[in-house]
DNA sequence: ATTAGTTCTAGTCAATTTGACTATAACTAC
DNA sequence: GTAGTTATAGTCAAATTGACTAGAACTAAT
């Protein structure tokens, strides 16, 4: 499952979107359902995860985590599935080349519909997940482009957090993260005082499983 | 794979041990490895994993959750296998009744040789994880019986997090959680003033796929 | 019975961090 | 120029943390 920031139809502010595919089979045929596929013999979780949205949706998120291992037995009323699930974060741009079509959408994270399977319960889960990285953590980054300004950081905790934030002190907090690197560019062709860029440096952690490759 | 506390053997304190049984077959016969079984057609991941660590140690864990699925291609030299590793931990009148034999032992979690498969990686990071869960979050008590001193409990802390904590300063945290009861009994017996008995009246948060039973 | 040794437990105090707030800087739009 | 807006620095009290002191309550030894 994929997160990424879109502006709000309403507000303009960046909120959090998912994309969606439709089902054209049974079971749950003709409702939304999370993107995903098989794993084939000769992959390893995390490359079927990668190519399982890319070839779905189209797109190659900047950062990929293994969420939650899915196997309780009524999941599919046809079969026993097991599901590995992985989440994603994606930056805007990549996030404005997604394939969108008739049966490929994005939805707001918040209001979400009956979802195939559940998907519903998956993406709460990841939701959860998502807020605790982002409370203690270096994640936010990975939704936002590689020059950011300070605003938008916040702006992004915002949207997870679902409440305002102090810009003064939550500047502050910011600023003491070693891994916020200050340029010396600005953003220009704002309506008022042009807030300065910021870069992340730091790198995301590696899921145990992919740490060795033989 | 499971963590207990038992007393080291040179300074009596507890520490951290884990059972492993041993390899009778290829790959890796002679081996240590951590407790595992097949997933059969009919149980949930967690009965699962219920059952095989019953099977193989005799032990019914307290707490049991979802650590992560392993599923990179050279796990195993002769075949494709994904792991869905859960962890456990239990409390030590239980880890008593472990089965010890020939082919079953406990080990402590810091002084492992080489383990089969990708064990010791899997190992390393339960330990990394049972260390952050123990920095925020109340999973101490799991390793210890319905009652229990404050000592205790900061001595599991120091056993996990490896240092020395401050007795005066620890109390005053813990006791400020208010899923910690103080009770009437005192611990008696000690060489020394009978400290205070407390216990722990929060639940356990369950995993996402365990959360609904159709 | 007294004393030494141990841990338990409450408390003090300075240093640090947090939350609420004020004020100035730097731009755009009119 | 002036009003409007966001960026940014700074202040100050409240809350939290870390280092430490000291008395309480027990056992063991004399």
């Amino acid at each position: 499952m994929i997160f990424a920031l879109r502006p709000s139809e309403r507000s303009g502010r960046p909120t959090l979107w998912i994309p969606l595919v439709r089902r054209i089979r049974e079971p749950f045929k003709g409702l939304w359902a999370l993107p995903g596929g098989p794993l084939t013999h000769a992959e390893s979780l995390q490359d079927a995860a990668s190519r399982n949205l890319r070839e779905t949706t189209g797109l190659a998120p900047s950062y990929l985590e293994q969420l939650y291992a899915f196997g309780g037995l009524h999941r599919s009323p046809t079969q026993r599935v097991v599901s590995i699930v992985y989440w994603a974060l994606v930056q805007p741009t990549e996030a404005a080349l997604a394939d969108e079509s008739e049966n490929v959408r994005w939805f707001r994270a918040d209001r979400l519909g009956e979802l195939a399977f559940d998907h519903n319960t998956i993406i709460e889960y990841a939701l959860w997940r998502l807020r605790n990285k982002m409370a203690y953590g270096s994640i936010a980054y990975h939704l936002l482009g590689e020059y950011f300004t300070l605003a938008q950081v916040r702006e992004v905790y915002e949207a997870v957090l679902d409440r305002e934030l102090d810009p003064a002190n939550f500047r502050r907090q910011i600023k003491a993260a070693p891994e916020i690197q200050e340029t010396d560019e600005y953003l220009q062709g704002g309506k008022h005082r042009p807030p300065r860029l910021y870069r992340f440096t730091g790198r995301p952690g590696l899921d145990p499983d992919n740490r060795s490759t033989p």
